[in-house]
DNA sequence: ACCTGAACACCGTTCAAGT
DNA sequence: ACCTGAACACCGTTCAAGT
């Protein structure tokens, strides 16, 4: 009678697991054990794990820090990619755990309107502004998936890092890289008509 | 004493089955079911799963029509592109494979060397040659695990598509601005220096 | 409202032993 | 060289039943 559990503890507990030991280990089981409780137990607050883990990814995401709108937008634009990109690094294989969900169209839809309003500034169109949200949402998720993948990997043990995508752990070179391409190439396209 | 078989057998068998029934289904088990063998044989052809399933990555990726060069750099470079999505969609969770893979610094580096020979004949620097390449192949990845999860989402049945990210089924809008954003980006950076 | 206990139908991997 | 058989240590999920 001690132990009675919300979907918030549950939620919280599967995020400290996340973190302490990674999403391999992440199991029904192994989050019952942290709640002391039986695995069955769980299916009376989430349906399954699918959804415990879209309200895990939400809660990753929540804690994106806020940015200043007072730049222009690609300078905005940067800053909203790199506080995500930061959200996604804070627990670990976070960017798996949203890469899970986003195609339910569960989770992440905060991140993208994000991006979208980011863009509220501009002289593109509001389906350019939407195509160019998804784009830069996609290589974040994207990109910083392969770099906690890769930190595993290593951890694990791997061959020597030779090319450029294996090389990336100085601080996200490649991250820099991209989001500024993906911003130029887009001011290209909207300065074009202007 | 009919069905001894090869490495080969086995990658070829797991590649079929992948595309049939998805990653999800392409158990060690269910493939030596497939093959009419133990699932303990496997692992006279195989360490692991992953290891089988770098063999399927590399598969898949090999199949990538080849490109003409005989055009400027930007279109070879959206050629490679689109070469690349089309080989991960010919195969049902092709890029959630590759992409698994690709953080091992197993699979993918020939993709990824299409991709930076594809620029060859900018002015750019060989850094800059190579982080582009791996931010594009990046993009391409996981834009079509997306795609490809999308598609297995909807299959399932989830909610309508609301947002840009959603309706994206539509021949891949997403994919071609995207490709678009990122080599126009490398080309100001280029040009400006021209 | 929240949980137990037991079961079902699975997994990947190891290893001695066979041919 | 290639495979079997049996085992180990797990999974997610369901469901009747308890408090």
């Amino acid at each position: 009678m001690t132990t009675r559990h919300s979907r918030d503890d549950v939620v919280a507990t599967a995020l400290d697991l996340l973190d302490e030991h990674g999403l391999a280990d992440l199991t029904m089981r192994r989050l019952a054990a942290a709640l002391d409780v039986q695995a069955s137990a769980l299916y009376w607050h989430v349906p399954n794990k699918q959804s415990l883990l879209a309200l895990v990814a939400d809660r990753i995401l929540e804690r994106a820090r806020p940015v200043e709108h007072d730049h222009d937008w690609p300078a905005r634009l940067r800053a909203e990619s790199g506080a995500l990109r930061d959200a996604l690094l804070a627990y670990r294989d976070g960017a798996e755990v949203v890469s899970s969900t986003i195609a339910l169209g569960l989770g992440a839809s905060a991140a993208w309107v994000r991006l979208l309003e980011a863009t509220a500034t501009s002289d593109a169109t509001l389906d350019e502004r939407e195509l160019a949200a998804s784009v830069l949402l996609e290589f974040i998720v994207g990109h910083v998936f392969r770099e906690q993948q890769q930190s595993h990997a290593d951890a694990v043990g791997a061959a020597a890092p030779e090319r450029a995508l294996d090389r990336d752990l100085d601080g996200g070179r490649v991250f820099g890289f991209g989001v500024d391409l993906i911003v130029d190439g887009f001011r290209a396209r909207v300065g074009a008509r202007a």
